[in-house]
DNA sequence: TCTTTACAGATTGTTAACAATCTTGTACGC
DNA sequence: GCGTACAAGATTGTTAACAATCTGTAAAGA
C-alpha cells in the first residue's frame, strides 16, 4: 500500500511553511491535499509513483470526489501528472529542470531581497541574524542536514520580510519542486562555508537597507547553488555512464 | 445570468496561447477549464462577479463534479477565490498586485530573454522581426489595441524561443492575472514609440546572440511598464478621489 | 423602533452507484 | 513460437440524490 501517511499516523511534525495553498477550505478536501502535497514535497511517496484515486480514498480519509480535486490542484502545482482515464503519478523532475527552476527562482528571489531590505524592521532583522547565529553553529558541528533546514527558513524570512504576497506564492511553488535535490548542493565538500558567507551578505545588505545590494547578494548566492546543482548533476550522470566513482 | 460564455456560443476566437493548462484531460472538465479561464481572462466575467456552480454547470455544459475541479484549478491559478459553503467568486487583483505582479514577470521574463539569445534559430529571428514591422504599423496607424496585442505574441514568441518550460508556464500564469490592466500602458500618450524602441532593442539582442544585452534589454523594458502601471494607478486613485478628469 | 430568533430558499459539500476506458492475461490461429 | 483477439479486472469519468451550511426575510419580543 505504498508509504501514504494515513488517518491515524498524524505523529508527523506538519512541515507546513511551503505550502502554496492560499486561505481555504476547512473542508474535507483542504486537509487531504495539505497532506498529499507535503507527502510528495517531503518525498514520501516517489517520482514517477502512481496514485490511485480509490487507494489515497482511504488513505487520506477523504471521499473520492474530494481526492480528484486533490489531484487536478497538484497536478496544477507542477507536482503531479495526470493523464486521461490514465490517472495521475507523481511527477519527476529531471536535473536539467531543477536547474531551471533554480535560475527562476533566483530571479524572484532577488526581487524578494530587495524588497526585504525596504521593509524590514529591526525585529525582523533580529530574527535573520539570530538564524544566521544557528547556523553558523550548525555547520561548525557539521550538521550539515540541519544547517539546511535552518538555511531555507531564513529564506522564508527574507521573503516574508518582502511582503511580496505573490513573490511568495511562486517561491513556494517552485521550491516544493526541489525538495529531491534539496540537500545536495550544501553536500557538496567546501560548499557550507561559501553558503554561510553569501548568506550572512545578505542579510547584512538587508539590514543596511540597501536594495540593491541585497538583490545582488540573493542573485549571486543562487547562481552558486544553481551552478553547484548543474555540476552535482553532470557528476552523477557521467558516472551513471559507466566512469566508476574515485 | 451574467456574460458567461454558452456551449451554443462557440464562434468566440479561442484565444488559447495564454494558458497555463499542460497537456491534460480530453475529458469534459479540460474544456470547460479553457472556457471559464477564457472568460475571466478576457474579461467576459467581471472581478468579485460570483461563481455558482449549478449556473457554470449549464453554461459551461460539464457536470457538476467537474465545475468544483474547475473552480478548484482556478483558484491555484489565482483567478478566483473560494470560501468554504460561500462559493467562489473571480478574483479582484488591485493596483498594487498589478504593479508587483508586473516586476516578478520582468524578473522572469528577463531571464527568457537570456535564454531566447542563446536558442534562437534564423527562423525565430525572422519570425521576431515580422512581429516588429506589423507593431510599427499598427502604431503608425494608431491601432494601439491591436498594436498590445501583436506586443503580447512577441513577448510569448521571445518566452517559447527560451526553451524554459517552467518560465514559460509561470510568466503565462501570472499574465492572466493582469488582464484588467493590459492596454492601459500602452495608451498611454506617447509611450507606444518608446515601447516600440525597447521592443526593437531586444529582439536586436536576441538575434546577435547575446544574452546579457537581452536580458537588460526585456528588464529595461518591463521596468518601464511597472512604472507606467504605477503612475496610471495614482493618477486613477487621485482621480477618483475628488479630483475631476481634465 | 430596534434587536433577536426562526424559518425558507439557495448554494455548497458528500455520498454512492453507474458507465466508459484502459490494462492484463489467456486462448486461439497462423 | 509469435502475434492478435477477446474477456476479466482494475481504474477513471459521470451522474444524481442527499446532507450540511449559509443568506435573507419576516415575525416575536423588548
Amino acid at each position: 500500500m505504498s508509504m501514504l501517511s494515513r488517518r491515524d499516523a498524524s505523529a508527523d511534525r506538519d512541515d507546513d511553511r511551503a505550502l502554496p495553498a492560499r486561505a481555504s477550505k476547512a473542508t474535507a478536501a483542504e486537509g487531504g491535499y495539505r497532506r498529499l502535497h507535503g507527502d510528495i514535497v517531503q518525498g514520501r511517496v516517489m517520482p514517477n509513483e502512481r496514485l490511485v484515486e480509490l487507494d489515497l480514498t482511504e488513505s487520506l480519509g477523504v471521499p473520492r470526489a474530494a481526492v480528484r480535486i486533490i489531484l487536478a490542484r497538484l497536478e496544477n502545482d507542477g507536482l503531479v501528472v495526470r493523464e486521461p482515464n490514465r490517472g495521475a503519478r507523481v511527477r519527476m523532475v529531471s536535473e536539467s529542470e531543477a536547474f531551471e527552476i533554480t535560475r527562476i527562482r533566483a530571479a524572484i528571489e532577488s526581487l524578494a531581497a530587495e524588497g526585504a531590505a525596504l521593509h524590514a524592521t529591526d525585529d525582523d532583522i533580529a530574527e535573520m541574524r539570530a538564524m544566521l547565529v544557528q547556523m553558523r553553529e550548525l555547520m561548525e558541528s557539521g550538521d550539515l542536514l540541519k544547517y539546511s533546514d535552518v538555511n531555507s527558513l531564513l529564506h522564508a524570512k527574507v521573503t516574508a520580510t518582502s511582503g511580496n504576497q505573490t513573490a511568495a506564492r511562486l517561491i513556494a511553488e517552485l521550491k516544493a519542486q526541489l525538495v529531491r535535490f534539496q540537500y545536495r548542493t550544501v553536500l557538496v565538500v567546501g560548499r557550507a562555508k561559501n553558503s554561510f558567507a553569501e548568506h550572512t551578505e545578505i542579510v547584512e545588505a538587508i539590514a543596511a537597507h540597501d536594495p540593491e545590494r541585497a538583490a545582488a547578494a540573493m542573485r549571486t548566492h543562487l547562481s552558486h547553488v544553481a551552478e553547484t546543482l548543474r555540476d552535482t548533476a553532470g557528476a552523477r550522470s557521467q558516472r551513471a555512464h559507466g566512469e566508476p566513482a574515485p
